[in-house]
DNA sequence: ATTACTGCAAAGCATTTGCAGACTG
DNA sequence: CAGTCTGCAAATGCTTTGCAGTAAT
């Protein structure tokens, strides 16, 4: 994905198009799982690109806000990725912290009940612990 | 509930019964619904008990460990209750911060899946957000 | 008596905020 | 050039930890 191209998504949104939010974008937009602030700046830091964990925590909400990136909570501490159009969570695995993707999160059948008491759902968030594929094979040894 | 009761409970588990744990016990058992580490401070220091926010982190966590208490995350900050048999988690309202629960949060299905995938579940944490009913009516005036 | 528990204060971690200077459109 | 954005540093909110004294069995 070339800067034009992130710049026409982000003046789609009435965005100032500034290097730190390209970037970020960039970032996340080339990574295929959700990341966190501190993880990016990082990622950028290797880039050699100086910039600011601040700048990063105010431009990733602000993606959020406008539907460019969906945020996620594990542990108490923020994920993003860029939104498609499914949307999905994760199950961390608690002993080498792989992440894996849950694909249906069956909220719609939460969201069918909750309208039947008049509630309407905006977000949600689902975490999921346990033991992954590869460190239950290892417990056996 | 009496302080025995208690007693016993804690006993079971080899847990000594302080009185701390016995009152940090007592609030959580006569609340219908889950509370924080600060509310559960609160609610002593009304009742006149002197304790110690620490002292109720640690036990909370020393109940959770031993299956006593459950602990739901929303908003990055935790919330305790009884462990009853059923499990279930919160609806909350993001205008008057009111929380509903939500009983069937289908994480057995999700559980089918990922235990094809050899994926051992052992906690998961769901927060839905949106308008409450009483919100949605407000909004429309 | 011994071991575990508490209160206090300080540290920790992730995130947010105020402000002065820098940059975008 | 007006208004927004950034970097910096400090503040925040919640939770955890080290330590010295206290309490439970």
């Amino acid at each position: 994905m070339i800067n034009q191209d992130i710049k026409s998504i982000l003046n789609l949104h009435n965005i100032k198009a500034t290097w730190q939010r390209i970037e970020i974008y960039k970032v996340l937009n080339s990574s295929n799982q959700c990341l966190s602030a501190d993880e990016i700046l990082n990622m950028l830091k290797n880039k050699n690109f100086k910039i600011n964990l601040a700048t990063v925590y105010r431009n990733l909400e602000l993606f959020v806000q406008n539907g460019i990136v969906v945020k996620s909570t594990i542990n108490r501490k923020h994920f993003f990725e860029i939104k498609k159009n499914e949307h999905h969570h994760y199950f961390v695995c608690i002993k080498c912290n792989a992440k894996a993707e849950i694909v249906d999160c069956k909220i719609n059948l939460i969201e069918e009940e909750l309208n039947k008491m008049n509630f309407k759902i905006l977000d949600h968030n689902l975490e999921v612990y346990g033991i992954c594929d590869k460190c239950c094979g290892r417990e056996e040894q």
